[in-house]
DNA sequence: CGCCAGATTGACT
DNA sequence: GTCAATCTGGCGG
């Protein structure tokens, strides 16, 4: 299981950890097993793409520990982000998509996801590194790291900030 | 409380 | 490729 500290860096740094990682999804007797594919990272206040940093809640969360699950609702879907950096720092990084492991809904979106795995509002602000209904656990497995622009959204930096696996069917559109 | 933007998706040209 | 439905959070009145 991953511990705080692998999220205790840069966004950037992290969303390229997380390919290949293990995400794992606890609900009543069930566990939902899948391995990400896509990733993007996500910048405070230098980074104009983030409404998350626009202040309010989001921005709030985004300043808390590394770890910290963040939920962001966008035209009735859930996305979910993992809070990295510095405590203070407000990034995060965001699942775009999954291959699923154990079951078989289609998670190549960042909304496809989060209804997969019944993320809702209710994990908002909770600590993937202590939460027995979603957490990380590391497979080992070496991925084929490929790099792009951001999908849509609309004032992206000049940067690849979107990470997914090289060749891997399941990463969004 | 009303208005608006937005890190989306699915259907259609 | 384009288009609009649909919901939540931020902000102004």
């Amino acid at each position: 299981m991953l511990q705080r500290d692998f999220f205790n860096r840069d966004p950037e740094i992290v969303a390229k950890a997380l390919l290949g990682k293990t995400l794992v999804r606890k609900i009543g007797n069930k566990t939902l097993k899948a391995k990400i594919v896509e990733t993007e990272a996500y910048y405070d206040d230098s980074d104009p793409a983030s409404r998350a940093c626009k202040g309010g809640d989001l921005r709030e969360t985004m300043s808390m520990d590394a770890g910290t699950i963040l939920v962001y609702g966008v035209h009735n879907n859930w996305l979910i982000n993992f809070v990295t950096g510095k405590e203070g720092s407000a990034q995060a990084v965001l699942l775009r998509a999954l291959e699923p492991l154990n079951f078989s809904e289609r998670c190549n979106g960042p909304g496809l996801l989060t209804k997969a795995l019944k993320i809702g509002k209710e994990l908002h602000k909770k600590d993937v590194c202590e939460c027995n209904e979603l957490w990380l656990e590391d497979s080992g497995e070496k991925i084929e790291i490929a790099s792009s622009h951001r999908i849509g959204v609309k004032k992206d930096l000049a940067k690849n900030l979107r990470f997914f696996a090289k060749g891997n069917k399941c990463t969004s559109r």
